[in-house]
DNA sequence: CCCGATGTTCAATAGTTCTTGAACTAATTG
DNA sequence: CAATTAGTTCAAGAACTATTGAACATCGGG
């Protein structure tokens, strides 16, 4: 279990996939989320997700994310850390994940996602 | 059966819904192939996209592209008309469209969707 | 070395989606 | 009015999806 999953190549992301991972409001709000602090830290642990559902579930979502090619996980030690493909996603669907972003930022409220400096509770 | 059927008004248009609809295939195609001759006509006959599957399959799936806000049908006569409802989705969410049918041409190819000028055959 | 924390995997379930064909409706044409 | 054309609606089936909880694996610290 401590190995790095696999991931598609740059040229193996598929355009129906991408969408399809990103019209469940879950994975849209992971997506978002670390779209929001990219400028911060590319990456967030798995962890940083537990308010949006069980963990088991979020393993389900995580694993679509990235057999999808929308994620990179890294395994260290007991945690695992995610981020966003941006540039192989840019590359390959130019604008594509920006106007995704921008369009739930709009409706930020309706689709329940956590804006940034919220979420971030203090123990 | 004759009436307009029912459309989403612009603010009812909704990102996940519209993420879904795109992610499937004949949909992408419908929604490609539009958007490949809006310069030309902004509307095409249900019939025209015969090709892509068996009939009661596409007014299933032109069906769920007018409930997410994706299309607008018009009755006339014994046809019906379709087109992209581009000025609401290019005001809810700007770019977007753009950015998937850009992406979709790159991979017409892999995608199996008809090219400008292609798939109009002569009778 | 055992504990607790972090995440994954597995099995079960409820619900949804796509596809097909047959029956239907509605307008047009002879 | 009968026949044709265009497209929808309905019912049924196979396949897939999301969600849950329980069991499991792995790492790090006392």
């Amino acid at each position: 279990m401590s190995r790095t999953p696999p991931h598609p190549t740059r040229e193996q992301i598929e355009l129906p996939m991408v969408l399809d991972c990103l019209s469940d409001p879950i994975r849209l709000a992971i997506v978002y989320q670390l779209a929001q602090q990219e400028h911060v830290s590319s990456e967030l642990c798995c962890g940083d997700f537990n308010a949006l559902s069980g963990k088991s579930n979020l393993a389900y979502h995580f694993a679509k994310l990235r057999e999808c090619g929308l994620m990179q996980t890294r395994v260290a030690g007991t945690n695992r850390f995610v981020r966003l493909r941006r540039e192989d996603l840019d590359a390959r669907f130019p604008g594509l994940l920006d106007a995704v972003i921008t369009s739930a930022a709009k409706d930020a409220d309706r689709l329940h996602l956590v804006s940034e400096c919220e979420g971030v509770k203090a123990d």
